[in-house]
DNA sequence: GCATCAATGTAGCGAGTGCTACAAGAGCCT
DNA sequence: AGGCTCTTGTAGCACTCGCTACATTGATGC
């Protein structure tokens, strides 16, 4: 058995950094046979569906951010100051395939599809734990919808960036940053 | 010609409620001929290609979009009494369908398919246009760069509402409103 | 009446989709 | 050695995709 799962473990990696490339255009079997080194006779023989294909190598990917956002320093801030982090972190080159990705599965979660509500909303919550570990509010404001709300900013300027307005994302964030508020 | 046009402009119509219903995935030659009352032979007699027909399709959205948002009160207001009218227009039923469609073209945008990244940059512009007629600031803020945020938090929002946090969102949103800041 | 050309239907091409039936090799247990 | 299960390749099915060749209709101009 454990030769079957190094082998699966092995495909969705390879397979991971296929849908990073590509994107979910690129998610049909045959291109991530192809991707992971094996035939699609193969890729189905390991996996039930094209669905557990797609939900696995989405959680590689997942766990992988999972990984990386971990690695940010973990000491409270104000929301002020952790809006700009988060922007940083997210906005860096490495992470261009994977909030391009994020978008994807958000527009199909939205449109109801599965497996895309169920890993959309998983990776929505890791994200907004994440915030919470690392915000310092106010007694008696609400801290869940505190990182919500920035989380809804960066995701949002990101959109935006997407649609060729980075720098005008940039310039947004340096407005919320200003001591006179908005 | 102008019978050509009409035609042209019924079926665009049409299929403007059918990319609306199904979004992109629903996007294929044959149901949009359907969709439209006409046979596919005919749908590629009327328009050169595929993405003539969605460009144009999509165009017609964002057209009825355009007159939507235009009926809205043009009166200035700060920033944090804008966001929430803007929400309530974008989160309203009827423009359920709407935005997630527009996350889908954010989306293909983003990983810079075309004609969505032309489309989408559109859209955008408009949206910023709209919310920053509408905004007052204080002298020596930037304009511009006020109405990206708006927009920013409300599209993140949005997206948040997509993967299921919808009740979450609108909490965020309060959170903003208040007269504390954050 | 006849020629011309726009409009429309029928049929199909070649490529891609998810998935499967069948058979053959490979290693194991008794 | 004989059977047995795990693994893998080959081939293909039924379907959708964007798009097109060909033929037929219908209206219009001379």
């Amino acid at each position: 058995m454990t030769i079957r799962d190094d082998r699966r473990a092995a495909a969705l990696d390879r397979m991971a950094d296929h849908l990073l490339a590509e994107g979910l255009a690129g998610a049909s079997l045959r291109p991530l046979a192809k991707a992971a080194g094996i035939s699609d006779r193969m890729l189905l023989y390991y996996f039930d569906d094209k669905e557990e294909v797609l939900s696995l190598t989405l959680m590689t990917i997942a766990g992988r951010l999972q990984g990386d956002l971990a690695a940010v320093s973990a000491e409270p801030v104000p929301p002020r100051a952790l809006a700009p982090v988060l922007w940083g972190v997210l906005q860096s080159p490495a992470m261009q395939p994977v909030m391009a990705l994020w978008l994807e599965v958000a527009a199909a979660a939205a449109r109801g599809q599965e497996p895309y509500v169920r890993i959309g909303t998983q990776i929505g919550e890791g994200f907004l734990d994440w915030v919470e570990a690392r915000l310092a509010v106010a007694p008696g404001v609400d801290r869940r919808a505190t990182a919500a709300l920035i989380l809804g900013v960066i995701d949002g300027l990101v959109m935006m960036g997407g649609v060729g307005q980075a720098a005008l994302a940039e310039r947004a964030l340096a407005v919320w940053d200003l001591p006179s508020g908005v």
